[in-house]
DNA sequence: CAAATAGTGGATAATAAAGTCCATGGAGTT
DNA sequence: AACTCCATGGACTTTATTATCCACTATTTG
C-alpha cells in the first residue's frame, strides 16, 4: 500500500459528512424547530467552524434560513420530509460527481468509455436512487434511533 | 458549493486510478510480455515517478516481478485473466475500504448502524462483485477497444 | 441606542495527498 | 572491471483539503 494512505471510496468530502452528522441531530420537530450552529456542530461533534460553512452553503441552496442575532439560527424552508438526502448532498457537492470517470479520463462516456464505465454508471445511478428515496425526516428518524442504541459519535481515523 | 471542491465519490486514489490506466496499455500478450515503467507510463499518459512507487507495490504484493537492468522490465507473475481488478485495488489501497463508514462513524455497523449504513453496505458488495468479475485480461482488451475509437488521455481537471 | 447573539466572509494555518528528485544497487553487456 | 539500463528507496516539494481565527454585519432584547 501507498505510505500515506487515503480514505478510498468516499461518498462526500469531509464537509458533506459533518453536515449530514449534524442535521441528524436535528432531532424531533426538524421542520419547525430552530437551531443554532453551534449546538447543533457541538451535539454531532463535528468542528463548527468548518461545519459553519457547509451550512451556509444549505442557505444559499435554499434549504436552510438564517436568522441572524438573539434566538435566531438556521431553519429549514420546508419540511424534512420533503427534503432528499440527494438534494442536500448535491448542493454540498456539486452535481459533477457522478460525471467524472473513475479511470481519471477526461473525455470518458460516450463512444469512448473507460473499461469500468459502465458498471461505474450503474452503480451511481443505483446510489442516487438510493439517496434521492431517503428522506431528512427518515434520515433524521433513524439517527435517532442510532443514538438511543448508544452512542458518542467519535472521530474517524 | 465549497469553495475548493473535491472529486468527491472515488473509487480509489490516483495513485490506483494511474496504475489501472498503465495496466489498460499492456497491450496484446499481457501475460507474458516485459514492459518498462517508462514505456507504460508515457503510454498512459500518468506521471512515472508517482506511478511506479505503484508498481513496486504491485510488485510487493506478487502481482508482479521485478526484472532490473537492460532488458528489465516487470512482468505479470500469472496470467491476465486470473487477476482480477478487485485484487489490483485492494493491494494498492487495502481492504479496508469497504469498513469505513460514509458519515465518518468510527464504530459504525453490527448493532449501532449510521443511518446509510445498510444502502452504503448494498452499494459496497455490489461494486466488490462487479470488480472481481472483471479481470485483467478483459479489462486490458475493453482499454484497446477504447484506444482504437481514437483518444488521448489527458489528465482531469 | 447599547449590548448581546448569530450568521457571513476572508485570511490563514495545519494536515494529507500527490508528485518529483536523486542517490543506490542489481543485472546484463562489452 | 567498467558501463549502461532499470528498478528501488528515501527525502523533499507542491498542491489540495480540512480546519481555525477574527473582524464584520444584521437582528433582537433591554
Amino acid at each position: 500500500m501507498l505510505r500515506s494512505c487515503f480514505k478510498v471510496i468516499r461518498l462526500c468530502s469531509k464537509g458533506c459528512e459533518y453536515i449530514l452528522r449534524a442535521l441528524m441531530e436535528l432531532g424531533g420537530a426538524p421542520d419547525t424547530e430552530r437551531f443554532r450552529a453551534k449546538e447543533l456542530c457541538a451535539k454531532a461533534g463535528v468542528p463548527e467552524a468548518y461545519t459553519r460553512k457547509v451550512l451556509h452553503i444549505l442557505v444559499e441552496a435554499g434549504f436552510l434560513e438564517a436568522t441572524p442575532g438573539p434566538g435566531g439560527g438556521y431553519h429549514l424552508t420546508r419540511p424534512a420530509k420533503d427534503i432528499t438526502l440527494l438534494e442536500i448532498i448535491e448542493a454540498v457537492e456539486g452535481t459533477e460527481m457522478e460525471r467524472a470517470c473513475v479511470m481519471g479520463y477526461e473525455d470518458c462516456g460516450g463512444e469512448n468509455p473507460c473499461p469500468l464505465h459502465e458498471e461505474w454508471a450503474k452503480m451511481m445511478s443505483a446510489l442516487k436512487q438510493a439517496l434521492s428515496n431517503m428522506t431528512l425526516a427518515e434520515f433524521v428518524k433513524s439517527g435517532r434511533r442510532r443514538r438511543a442504541d448508544g452512542d458518542a459519535p467519535g472521530e474517524r481515523r
